[in-house]
DNA sequence: AAAAAAC
């Protein structure tokens, strides 16, 4: 039997007490405090345990808490009793602590950090949380009745049903605060599927768009896990940190806006995030992992090397979220990740929770992700306008030695049919360090402002390159694939991929820096005899994303004779992924993604524009 | 073949 909430504050606190005295039978342990309730003074405790009675939180559990939530969000729809709500607050033991803790806060001042905690929705910051912000996207126009056709498969045993708001799913009041500050009204797809799967206390591979909502669909569970996990213990050792959730992301500028992401979801709640990259002072990240660390936001490499130097431990790992997670298992990732999931002291699959998500999941990745995944349910979500309906994809003919003058063109177009007032940024895409720099170089001779972002630049170069590009200040940013994932920079009107790169995902993930937030975006690419090994997966693409196919680029897509093994999932399908566990009825000759929907399975929602396949060759569920 | 990721 569970003891209750207040049990455990008034438990925690006395062993607390006991620790300071030194007489606690297990020295190298103590109890474990939860966030909330860290710093306060021993004199406080008799207040505590009084704060959340039985019969408050089973008011809260019946109608109050829940409705309050409605009420304030969801206008009059969501209110409906949800005869679940007690049953869920049963099972994750959070509905009387999220009150109990809000009531209590307002009492008690200066024993938190939360105190001095800065405030990450102050001022224009509050303007940036605007990928999910769906009052914004209603005002643009897009049609959210359009949901409900959106192509999900679920796959799997015994997959958590999806939600439809935010009240439905229990996460706690200060939680839903924070989500009510960010201003998300509703759950995307991805979150409305992903977050009762891994509260469900299941692992997750999941594959949405590009935009869609993915840093809040892991952050979400894992902090509300982290605040209703009461009982807790976590050693300690002097200068190590135990932190309770991994995040690991491919690059440093995506850790970093995970991380201030993962600040605003946590605002108030006591949950502690850090990050840690390479590139920058350790000693800061040192700092900050000696004041406690819940959620590490981390890179590979300056992981490992904290590990190495024991001053984290991931043995009391609840939670392990890989973003971008077939870059991270691609083959310069995997074996790193390997060592960090496999062989750093982190308990096995089974003992935590783990949570895949990319945009693309090709089949031989999904294979390796197995490992580190224990009876997972596979989820692929496509969402309303996806980000390639959103965004206008041009494919121009353009011989190496013309592209400089081709992005000439474009940019003195660009300016002059400018509206005024209103910042439009463009991202080029290159593929080598060195052309990054030289086209930058070239650009700004030619009275175009410019800046790059590569891995041979300094990391204090990354990020002025970086926010000088969001402030307008270099309107135009040259990149390599650094820059293709992840990375949320709003009003960016224009990607061109002056080299095009290899592989037709990569492709897929530099185009998805344009059209979020529900905005429209063009996707400029110069195409020429280096890459016809993209000619076909790129056409397939576009086709199945309503674009213009240039008929050029569909004779040398017919004449390539490549198809095999890179034979994509493009040609008839929709956008997403297939569990590559359920391909073995199909045969082995179809392409290496499969396809979402088809008649099998739990897939739903037709979308009505389906048009068939562009070539006849290319295997489909649908056929 | 290139890019990313530790010092």
């Amino acid at each position: 039997m569970r003891t209750s909430w207040a049990d455990s504050v008034a438990n925690s606190a006395s062993e607390t007490a006991v620790s300071d005295n030194n007489s606690l039978r297990r020295p190298t342990r103590a109890t474990y405090v939860p966030p909330h309730l860290r710093n306060r003074p021993a004199s406080d405790t008799p207040n505590i345990s009084g704060l959340a009675s039985e019969s408050e939180r089973t008011n809260f559990n019946g109608t109050a808490g829940g409705s309050q939530w409605s009420r304030s969000s969801m206008g009059g729809g969501g209110g409906r009793t949800n005869p679940e709500m007690g049953r869920q607050s049963q099972v994750y033991g959070y509905a009387g602590a999220g009150r109990g803790v809000g009531r209590w806060n307002n009492r008690i001042g200066g024993w938190d950090r939360r105190e001095t905690e800065v405030n990450p929705f102050g001022g224009s910051d509050e303007a940036d949380v605007t990928d999910q912000t769906f009052s914004e996207q209603e005002n643009s126009g897009i049609n959210f009745d359009a949901y409900e056709d959106i192509p999900v498969e679920t796959s799997g045993e015994n997959a958590p049903p999806p939600v439809n708001t935010f009240s439905e799913i229990d996460l706690g009041e200060l939680l839903n605060q924070n989500i009510r500050r960010c201003k998300y009204v509703k759950p995307t797809p991805i979150q409305r599927h992903a977050i009762p799967i891994v509260l469900g206390g299941r692992d997750l591979m999941a594959c949405a768009q590009t935009g869609s909502g993915k840093t809040a669909a892991f952050c979400f569970p894992i902090i509300s896990g982290i605040m209703s996990e009461q009982y807790v213990q976590r050693p300690h050792a002097a200068r190590t940190a135990y932190p309770l959730a991994l995040i690991l992301s491919p690059t440093r500028e995506l850790s970093c806006q995970i991380h201030d992401e993962a600040k605003k979801f946590s605002y108030q709640t006591g949950v502690k995030v850090v990050v840690a990259y390479g590139g920058a002072p350790i000693n800061r990240q040192l700092r900050e992992l000696e004041r406690g660390v819940d959620i590490l936001v981390a890179t590979p490499g300056r992981l490992v090397d904290l590990l190495e130097r024991a001053r984290v431990s991931l043995q009391m790992i609840k939670y392990l979220a890989l973003d971008e997670a077939d870059r991270m298992l691609d083959m310069g990732f995997e074996p790193q990740i390997r060592k960090i999931v496999e062989q750093m002291g982190m308990p096995d699959r089974g003992m935590r929770r783990t949570m895949l998500f990319s945009a693309t999941f090709p089949r031989e990745i999904q294979r390796l992700a197995s490992d580190f995944l224990s009876n997972y349910i596979f989820l692929a979500v496509g969402r309303v306008g996806s980000s390639t309906d959103l965004i206008v994809q041009r494919v121009e003919f353009v011989q190496e030695s013309d592209k400089r003058s081709n992005l000439m063109d474009l940019l003195h177009a660009q300016r002059e049919n400018g509206v005024h007032g209103k910042q439009t940024l463009t991202l080029v895409f290159v593929e080598t360090k060195k052309g990054a720099d030289s086209l930058e170089h070239w650009l700004c001779l030619n009275g175009f402002p410019a800046t790059t972002i590569h891995g041979d630049r300094t990391q204090q170069e990354r990020e002025l390159a970086l926010r000088s590009f969001k402030s307008g200040k270099t309107p135009i940013l040259v990149a390599t694939d650094v820059a293709a994932r992840g990375l949320d920079i709003p009003h960016v009107a224009h990607v061109v991929n002056f080299d095009l790169p290899n592989d037709i995902d990569d492709y897929v993930h530099r185009i998805g820096r344009t059209g979020r937030a529900g905005k429209t975006g063009l996707a400029t690419a110069f195409f020429n005899e280096g890459n016809l090994s993209l000619a076909k997966p790129l056409a397939e693409l576009m086709q199945e994303a309503s674009q213009e196919v240039p008929a050029w680029l569909a004779r040398y897509a017919s004449r390539t004779l490549y198809g095999g093994s890179k034979n994509r999932r493009y040609g008839g399908g929709r956008f997403g992924g297939r569990d590559f566990r359920r391909e073995g009825s199909y045969g082995r000759n179809l392409d290496h993604y499969g396809l979402v929907g088809g008649n099998s399975g739990s897939a739903y929602g037709v979308p009505g524009n389906y048009g068939g396949g562009y070539a006849p060759g290319v295997a489909s569920a649908w056929d």
